[in-house]
DNA sequence: TATTGTTATACTCTATAACTATA
DNA sequence: TATAGTTATAGAGTATAACAATA
């Protein structure tokens, strides 16, 4: 249930007056909402929903997707760099490589000049699943950010990029 | 080990050509990060790492001081609704309040005028927490903000409002 | 019948340390 | 000795459905 109907039932619950009102609840946000990172996470949340809806029962997870993307965007990056890159921790990206690898989706590449690293790149299948996912993604993101203007989406995503350390205006 | 430091030390390593230069990522970071919504992502855990490193090892989790701090602001708060407002499925926060309320953290309180409904409320101790841990909490927030002034932290306070659904300017 | 919360289960994700192979 | 990645393990968090109590 949402928030916005969990409040409008509350306050009308029954014809009782409430313990809780709708007032003392953006009373809270109010307060709550001063926090940046805790807002981070709830817009985090929101988008994690919006993408889980699309991708659940798919062929590939949302994690997945985007660890496919990021290697089309550039074949042959070591694994342990998209590692951190995208925040996931080495065993964690040594799992889902593995799962991918067994699904044909990507390849393990050893190079010459050093036979510890290890290159990432797609499969024509894997590729094939980039192509298939990235529509519901670029609509998902539309859905979430529907409240933005063009101005304010990428105001948005210039603040982003100085919190995260990425390059920025 | 950080993005950072893994392309310095990859461009530099053993004074053998990389097969991925600072360029390559620099490049791939810019067409990944079109995506507001995988922004989102890796800012959000920027964020979690940055507190995490804070609440480790210390009395709650920073999931369990969200929920006492908002308990705190919001005394008698619904459980339902609680769960709602932070993305907290009920089971999840049926177990959560199990825990705090063992610890002697939090009371649960049934109203009379519905006796479905649980309301939650501090317990001395569990402002004792709250308190104790606020610091913490504003401090792991000027760290991870350091990159914006005022009115870029405003700005984006107010973006993420919008996207999460909470009143905004 | 709808609401509120709990239980149970299975699954994913994560953190951590110990390990192998290579440089 | 340092780097790159893997394995093992334990814990936290989540989704889902079935359940009980109350309205």
């Amino acid at each position: 249930m949402s928030i916005k109907k969990a409040i409008s039932q509350d306050i009308s619950l029954d014809g009782v007056k409430p313990a809780v009102t709708k007032e003392q609840i953006v009373e809270s946000i109010s307060t709550i909402e001063k926090s940046a990172g805790f807002l981070i996470r709830i817009a985090e949340l929101t988008v994690f929903e919006e993408l889980y809806k699309r991708f659940k029962g798919g062929e590939v997870s949302i994690g997945e997707f985007t660890v496919l993307r990021a290697i089309g965007l550039n074949p042959n990056l070591r694994q342990g760099v998209l590692a951190d890159a995208l925040h996931i921790k080495w065993p964690s990206m040594t799992k889902m490589v593995n799962s991918l690898e067994l699904r044909r989706l990507l390849k393990r590449v050893v190079p010459l000049h050093n036979r510890r690293s290890i290159e990432l790149v797609l499969t024509p299948e894997g590729e094939a699943v980039v192509a298939e996912y990235a529509p519901e993604f670029k609509n998902a993101e539309t859905e979430i950010f529907t409240t933005l203007d063009d101005e304010e989406y990428l105001q948005l995503e210039n603040l982003l990029r100085k919190v995260a350390g990425w390059p920025h205006k």
